[in-house]
This record gives C-alpha cells, sequence and structure tokens, in this order.
DNA sequence: CCACTTATGGACCGAATGGTCCCTAATGGT
DNA sequence: ACCATTAGGGACCATTCGGTCCATAAGTGG
C-alpha cells in the first residue's frame, strides 16, 4: 500500500546527478544550491528524501561504490587477460591526465583525503568501497595465478592492496598536473611488481 | 629605508601557524576566523600582509615544500644509507594510521587532491613542492646506486616518480583508515620494486 | 467523496562566509 | 616637531551557507 502523493523525481538519477557533482568538486566545494540545480529538485523534496546534506553524501559514496564495482567487474569479465585487465586500468587513470576534461579521480580516493578522517561515517562509507574494489582486484590476481601469469610469493590480498594503494598515487599525480610521460613508468613498474 | 610602524608579528610564525591550520583542515574547511585565530593577527594585518585566503594558502604551500624539503634533505644526510632512509620514511607515513592524533598526511597530497586542478595557481605551487621532494629522493637513489644497492634499470628519475607516487598512495591508504598491518606489506614491495 | 498521507514550491532563518573600510597607533625621515 | 607611511583593532558589509517550515498539490484506501 503506497500512501500519499507519488514522487515525482527518480531517486537513482537524482543520485547520479548529486554523484557526479560531488565528483567533480568535491563534499566542502559543492553548495546544496549546486545539488538542487543538478538534481532539479526542489529543497524540500531533497531535504525530505535525503535528511542533510552529509546524508545526501554518504547515499551518494554508497551509489558511486555499487556502480564502480559493477563497470570494474563487467570489465574484468570482458577482458581477454585478468593482467591486461589491470594494465587497462591503469592506463585509465593515465588517460586522465592528458583529457581536456576535468581530472575529476575516483570519488572514493578524493574523499579519502578530503575528508574521510575528520567525519566517522564517512571513512566507513569510503572504507566499504575501497574493500569492493580491492575484492575485484583480488578476483582479476586469482584469475592470473590460475593463468600462471603471476609469479609473486606475496597474498592475492597484499598484492590487490598494493594495487589499490598504486591506482590512489597515481591518482593524486594525476591531479597534482603530472603528465603521461611521467605516469606511464610508474604504471609499468606497478605491474612488473604484481607479476 | 623602512618607512612606518613595524610589524608587531613574525610572518614566517604566522605562515607556519596557517600552514598548520590547512595542513590539518583542508583549505575549503578552514575559515578565515579560524586563521585569525591560530595566527593571532587581525583581520586587516592578515589582509594587509596576505591578500587574501588563496594569497595565503599558496605562501603556505610554499612555506611547507621549503621546510619538508629542508627536513627530508637532513634526514637522508643523518642516515646510514640511503635506502635506509627511504624505507624510514614509508615507515613514517605508516605510523600516522596507528597514531591517536590527526591523521594530517602531507599538506602537498592533500592539496592535489582537493583543490590542485580546479586553481592553476594551487596546481602550480603544489607541482613545485612535489618537484622538490622528488629531486631529494633522486638524491637518495643516486647515493643508493653509487653503494650499489639498486640493481634496477630503471632511470632514477624514474624511479623517485614512483616512490612518490606509491607514498601518495599510501597516504591515501591511511587517510582511509588501513591499519598498520595492511599497510607494512604494501612498503615492503615498493622497497623491493626500487632495488 | 472524504480522510489521510506524502510531495513540492518557496518564503524564511540565523549563522557564518570572505572581504572592505575607517580610525587610531606607532614608527622613520627630514 | 611634524609629516609621510605603514600596522592594527574592529565595526561593518553583502552574500552565501545549510536547514526549517508551512501552505498547497497530488495521490491512495475506505
Amino acid at each position: 500500500m503506497n500512501l500519499g502523493r507519488p514522487r515525482e523525481f527518480d531517486i537513482d538519477r537524482a543520485l547520479e546527478s548529486a554523484t557526479r557533482q560531488f565528483w567533480v568538486a568535491g563534499y566542502e566545494a559543492t553548495s546544496m544550491a549546486e545539488l538542487l540545480a543538478v538534481m532539479n529538485l526542489s529543497k524540500s523534496s531533497l531535504y525530505q528524501t535525503f535528511g542533510s546534506k552529509e546524508a545526501l553524501f554518504i547515499r551518494c559514496l554508497d551509489y558511486f561504490q555499487t556502480s564502480m564495482a559493477a563497470n570494474l567487474s563487467s570489465q574484468l569479465q570482458s577482458s581477454d587477460s585478468p593482467m591486461q585487465f589491470l594494465a587497462d586500468y591503469l592506463e585509465s587513470v593515465i588517460d586522465e591526465a592528458s583529457a581536456k576534461s576535468a581530472r575529476k579521480g575516483c570519488l572514493l580516493v578524493n574523499t579519502a583525503n578530503e575528508l574521510a578522517q575528520r567525519n566517522p561515517a564517512v571513512r566507513e562509507a569510503v572504507a566499504r568501497g575501497g574493500e569492493k574494489m580491492i575484492r575485484v582486484f583480488v578476483e582479476a590476481l586469482e584469475q592470473a595465478l590460475a593463468r600462471g601469469e603471476i609469479h609473486s610469493p606475496q597474498s592475492l590480498e597484499e598484492l590487490a592492496r598494493y594495487y589499490f594503494s598504486s591506482v590512489s598515487g597515481l591518482r593524486t599525480m594525476v591531479k597534482a598536473g603530472a603528465s603521461r610521460e611521467e605516469l606511464e613508468p610508474i604504471a609499468r613498474l606497478v605491474m612488473k611488481t604484481l607479476q
């Protein structure tokens, strides 16, 4: 039984717009006014549905996390080789360096740096998302191991964390303005370390 | 000829206080009111001396960069071995993970992620600072090479950038709440890659 | 059709934002 | 002594911030 006036907007669409805004500008630099504009909502709808800026942000983090992990998983599945998948992802990070559009990076990494350590709820959401990404990387490494493409004595868990950390580092370099020429050798070293 | 009433505060001391504040809270989340408090200045003094929040911030970035590079250099000099110096620095990053106090990371890395790509002047200041740190790392690697502690065929420049990127990645992991146990294996992999 | 519930638009809010301005204080040069 | 120049205290400013509230609209179940 669905009582009351029906909602006129789609929550997921609204979340997607909000997520993009937070992604580009960060949490602090995004105002409620901007969110209302991109989500195309009235103030009361937003507050009634999401409660507060912070609550909305955490919803966005989870939304991002979910779609990001699904995306990565499907890319892994459709990839020829798991190691190639990992190399391709590094490459896509580097591609942002020469992109004309905003280098927005990864919302989880941005958030980890901006306010994860100041806000416990945010930190947990970031940790959840990071863990999900790492699970995908572990899966890729498992496949690689089965194919004999990995000879490292490290645990796959550790390798996946190393890879995730390396991605985060590359992302920081991209944001700081590093060039593709500077980043490529780094990515190659990372891939070499995995094998 | 020094005309006019003499300044009653020490610019470097004021910069140091401001830097610490930006370091802990980030740019957006630091208000002028907080800056006035920690710098112990009146509004007019601050605006007369530094011009604006953004200009002050860039002064802070340069202040940070200078003292940071000097610090690293002296640590390298007083270290037993250059590779040990690099390993120690990674360890100091990891130490923050178990620290009770705020995990403030590195102001340059924080800034790269928060607003380097939105603000060109800031991006340049961050790039300057990053380059300075990389110079120290290159120096360490040169000493290590001379001692025969490096066998990698990579250029030292590339290795130094790899190392810097790895530090940035570790810092992100720390901010996201990773534990020392998760971080140690990453640091070991990084050091292994350098050799 | 009515009662109830939920959604929406938008006026309104106090507090905080970064920044300006003016008046007075303190110095050096002449 | 006095004037030019710079420093400092703090009132003041428009704007923006995140958030609340209320009247009205739009549905559903009885």
